[in-house]
RNA sequence: CGGGACGUGGCGCAGCUUGGUAGCGCACCUGCUUUGGGAGCAGGGGGUCGCGGGUUCAAAUCCCGCCGUCCCGACCA
């Protein structure tokens, strides 16, 4: 039997202030070097800052200084999901496999499976909706249940082909996930824009720059979706937007309007000419003296169907997802496969002549103007290769977006812009509720199925989003509304010092005044140290403590953001470092 | 999945080409001094050099295999 004697021996004291530190005992592993690996700064600064920790690729410990921007923004979703109606759930993170049967998606290849002892097969969730739709199939039955919307904060597992910049791309994370549950279109139209409206509060209040762009439904499925996205030099995503905003979209759907190159003049028929040497467009270009987005590029790939040459202009790329709309699931040919249906090498292939088993598409762009083409002999081309006249093709938009095209909107030209996606809302329609049986009785005692919607936010990726977009030489300059505390109180001396006595009351008024403080009472610590942790931390307002404070002031405090240092009196002085921080938050 | 780079005390790195006593800075421990922007001096602890095999009298170093981590690519002919 054992005994507690509440003597306590752990040194550190319990806070009395809700939300606010004493920093000394507390662990907080900083480091002075950028981790060796990192290439991201949001990377780099959530190791030194001590936020986190890694443990395996794609893996990482958030600290406790994490986790409490981590929580920051958690609370603001709640707060904003709970406004909405939204309902907080918990669901497992292991699920049967026979769920994910159902509805096809068992089997992907980011899907982690294994079986249980009794040999049956399990997976670790990716996402929920299979989960939380065989629940609402089981719970809702009548008309008069709908709407619901459900979310819940919880881990997802995806085996990330390549987990990459820190906490940005993880094969494990904390996702916000809600899902809502309607009679009819309509129906999901409201909670849609529901969420629509909050997902912008929530973004706004964390403090980031963002964009609600139209996106691909990708493997969820369904028939709509938009993303919300942060701009950031280490994004992987790419949104094609006018300055206003006015357009935008993921380049994984946008459109544009491509520039008209001068064709000029060409011949009756096409004519081949000799290309010694010359495999890419750059070379061709260079070769003929024409435009790039006159010489048609064509591209090989394979599909269930078998293969197929897809054509663009010269200075645009095939879309992976825009023709996999067309094609489905789809690789790159192997240089043999090339030979044995074109005759030729990469390099001098065109839609001329080739193999009734070759499906051609090309890009509408294509049916405008007459082309430079291969000839599917090695080392020569056609010139005046005429789309409708010279070949058939089916057509489609299966092109790149490319900067300084006009905006299908008219609103000027179209920018490239690398982007962090923070979270998703997406139109799943009857996509899971229909195989999974999720039905309803309606007015009129018909069978309905539940029309629904699933929305996504990944709470690390906006605090490393936040990162990446407020940082300077010295650390990170956190937004006011998911920094890890709202002021941080330098002290310079010990903690039994007169300054440290007098840091020890502010530290108590500024927490009465409801904000969360970091009293950096750590001993033995030289003030340089302190500043450049401080800095380092980011926390918007720092106050310092020192000798020089007392008896008579001023206070030193700095913005974090600006720098700005400011002097003020003793007499009032929690009360004016909180106007200062409200004043921050405001903005 | 393809390509590349890197794995040496907790962190950041040198040493490897040309095999022969494992080194530097920071961090850590002790003492003294210092205390408003990552202190100084003195002393000290800590590494079977990612793992396995091979060559050799001898391997951090050369060879083979594996593992790990990061970066680029994964249609762009």
């Amino acid at each position: 039997m054992s005994e507690g004697t509440g003597s306590g021996a752990w040194r550190m004291p319990a806070s009395p202030y809700r939300g606010s530190w004493r920093l000394d005992g507390r662990f907080w592993p900083t480091v002075r070097d950028d981790p060796a690996d990192a290439e991201a700064i949001s990377h780099k600064l959530s190791v030194r800052a001590g936020l986190v920790r890694q443990l395996a690729a794609g893996l990482y410990t958030v600290t406790p200084m994490g986790l409490r921007v981590i929580q920051r923004v958690e609370a603001i979703i709640r707060e904003e999901m709970n406004h909405i109606g939204a309902q907080e759930l918990l669901m497992p993170v292991m699920h049967p496999a026979e769920i994910w049967e159902a509805t096809g998606r068992y089997g992907l290849s980011e899907q982690f499976r294994l079986e249980d002892r009794g040999g049956r097969k399990m997976v670790l969730g990716m996402t929920h909706e299979e989960i939380v739709t065989w629940h609402a199939a089981r719970e809702l039955r009548s008309y008069r249940d709908l709407p619901q919307s459900w979310y819940q904060i919880q881990t997802k597992l995806r085996d990330e082909p390549r987990p990459k910049s820190g906490m940005l791309r993880v094969r494990e994370f904390t996702m916000k996930d809600s899902y809502s549950f309607d009679a009819d279109e309509a129906g999901l139209e409201k909670s849609y824009e529901a969420h629509s409206a909050a997902y912008a509060r929530i973004f706004d209040r964390s403090g980031l720059l963002w964009y609600r762009v139209e996106s691909d439904v990708g493997m969820m499925g369904g028939s709509g979706a938009h993303e919300y996205m942060a701009p950031s030099p280490s994004g992987e995503d790419v949104v094609a937007r006018t300055a206003s905003g006015s357009y935008a979209a993921n380049v994984e759907l946008a459109v544009s309007v491509a520039r008209e190159p001068d064709f000029g003049d060409g011949p009756v028929a096409p004519e081949e000419f000799a290309t010694p040497g010359i495999g890419s467009i750059e070379e061709l270009a260079g070769f003929t003296g024409q435009h790039p987005a006159t010489l048609a590029k064509s591209v090989v790939l394979v599909a269930d169907s078998g293969p197929v040459l897809a054509i663009v202009r010269g200075e645009h790329q095939v879309h992976e997802k825009k023709i996999a709309h067309l094609i489905g699931e789809h690789r790159a040919a192997h240089p043999e496969e090339i030979r044995e249906w074109f005759g030729a090498d990469p390099g001098s292939l065109g839609p001329i002549g080739v193999s009734d088993a070759v499906r051609i598409v090309a890009d509408s762009t294509i049916e405008t103007g007459h082309y430079v083409t291969g000839a599917n002999r090695e080392g020569f081309h056609l010139r005046g290769v005429v789309l409708g006249r010279d070949f058939q093709a089916e057509t489609a938009d299966i092109r790149t977006v490319i900067e300084g095209e006009a905006s299908v909107d008219g609103q000027g030209p179209i920018e490239l812009v690398p982007v962090i996606e923070i979270g998703n809302i997406f139109k799943l329609g009857k996509k899971y509720s229909e195989p999974l049986g999720a039905t309803y009785l309606d007015e009129k005692g018909q069978e309905q199925v539940i029309i629904m919607g699933s929305y996504g936010i990944g709470p690390a990726r906006v605090a490393m989003a936040a990162i990446e977009q407020g940082h300077d030489e010295n650390g990170i300059i956190w937004p006011t509304g998911i920094a890890p505390f709202d002021v941080h109180i330098v002290l310079i001396g010990d903690a039994d010092s007169p300054q440290g006595e007098y840091a020890g009351m502010l530290w108590g008024q500024l927490s009465d005044l409801g904000l969360e403080v970091l009293l950096d009472d750590r001993p033995g610590l030289r003030p340089g140290e302190k500043f450049v942790e401080a800095d380092l931390l980011g926390c918007p307002v720092r106050v310092t403590v020192g000798k020089r404070t007392l008896p008579d002031g001023p206070l030193e405090v700095m913005v974090r953001r600006t720098g700005d240092k400011s002097e003020i009196a003793l007499d009032g002085a929690a009360e004016a470092i909180r106007a200062l921080w409200a004043g921050l938050a405001a903005g």
